[in-house]
DNA sequence: TTATTGTCGATTGTCAACAATCTTCCGAAC
DNA sequence: GTTCGGAAGATTGTTGACAATCGACAATAA
């Protein structure tokens, strides 16, 4: 039997804060480096502080705030560093990724990986910068979506999160332009090709490439 | 200037309560699948439901507790598919450990391994359980210690979680001994030695035992 | 008997007031 | 001028009461 309506999206105030202020935080409204105010925050939003602190808490753990005890909560602001890890790990778990998924390959994956590619190429060619970052990361998600493993897709999203603001962030703050056009026909092209030998070493030089263009942006002066 | 006298461990009752959650599920006093009380916690700790939530919405996070929103909250039951995907995870960071470590292996590191390899082979002689499973681990965190990768080690930090909780439980409830005397010869050996692709077979091959075991347990009737 | 509806207890979710802590700044002592 | 101390303000931490939701069971009607 099929479902007669729609399940009603009923969730906790937690829940709802929790992704509005991941929003707000990656579509820049919320800038990094900003002080996040519990009591400030809870009025916008209306409701107390319980349950904000609680969402507060959830981001916390995921990279994207930091909190001094009695003092003072921020968003991240990413060192030089923490973008190199963030890359080096992408690398081992984007490898991986791929190791598992390569003789699960089904029409699904190569119809999908094709579609998101174009769906990347479309928001590059409007001039959809913010889109586009979206769409790069959804293109990287295939892969780990496809491998049907839970915990390498959470950490994936963590990383994802962490990514994604620090894209945002640097490209409105300095106005520095999206993914290139043909920066993943090499990564889509191996993915549906037969050699995985060659699609990991175009991840690893995907890799490179991307920490190298992202760093650039913090030596800006 | 090194650290004159150790931080005043002031510490707020969320993070006091998270850590003392964290042992009680570890060493068994709250065994997997049991009920979590929030109020009952509660008054256990001798603390309001607010911070105790918050320290629960923590586990959560980790991994180590479930809850359905308005109705309950459970400590974490692995299932076959998740400690499969603990060990797969597993291997690829440590292998990615490893390289990271390979070429940076000094005296201190040789050392640590010695020492950390020796605190595990006494605890199996004493026969004690629950010691040897955090000997265990901790002789495997070395590694990603050594890494100086901060993403690498929260990430090893959130599977060993699960890992400590999984065996302890099991051991307990199973009557099962700890780690075998000369389960780490080999890899200590090959992690002090010179060949990198045999320590990465080496690290492939210790986590399929592993899982292998650890899957034994819940074959049990 | 069986399906439906109402009720009740248990549990989590939310709120608003209050407490503890940290930072800043100002004034006094030297 | 510098240092010390302490008050004031800002922010997070904690509390106890109250609200919303869920699951089970009893009451009811067909």
């Amino acid at each position: 039997m099929g479902q007669l309506v729609d399940l009603l999206p009923r969730s906790t105030f937690r829940e709802q804060i929790s992704v509005k202020l991941r929003e707000a935080i990656m579509n820049g409204s919320l800038a990094p480096g900003s002080q996040i105010v519990e009591s400030r925050l809870a009025s916008q939003f209306g409701v107390s502080r319980g349950p904000l602190r609680e969402a507060i808490r959830e981001l916390i753990n995921e990279g994207l705030l930091v909190s001094r005890s009695y003092t003072s909560t921020f968003v991240i602001d990413l060192s030089k560093d923490d973008v190199q890890e963030i890359y080096s790990i992408r690398t081992a778990l984007e490898t991986f990724a791929f190791e598992l998924v390569w003789e699960m390959r089904d029409d699904w994956f190569r119809d999908e990986i094709k579609r998101r590619h174009a769906a990347l190429l479309e928001t590059i060619d409007r001039g959809a910068d913010d889109e586009s970052i979206a769409a790069e990361l959804s293109l990287h998600s295939l892969v780990y979506e496809a491998s049907r493993h839970k915990l390498l897709v959470s950490m994936w999203n963590g990383l994802k999160g962490r990514l994604q603001i620090y894209w945002a962030a640097h490209h409105r703050a300095h106005g520095i332009r999206g993914p290139k056009r043909e920066s993943h026909d090499q990564y889509v092209a191996l993915a549906l090709g037969d050699d995985l030998n060659a699609m990991k070493a175009e991840i690893s030089d995907h890799m490179k490439r991307g920490a190298k263009v992202t760093e650039a942006f913090l030596e800006r002066p």
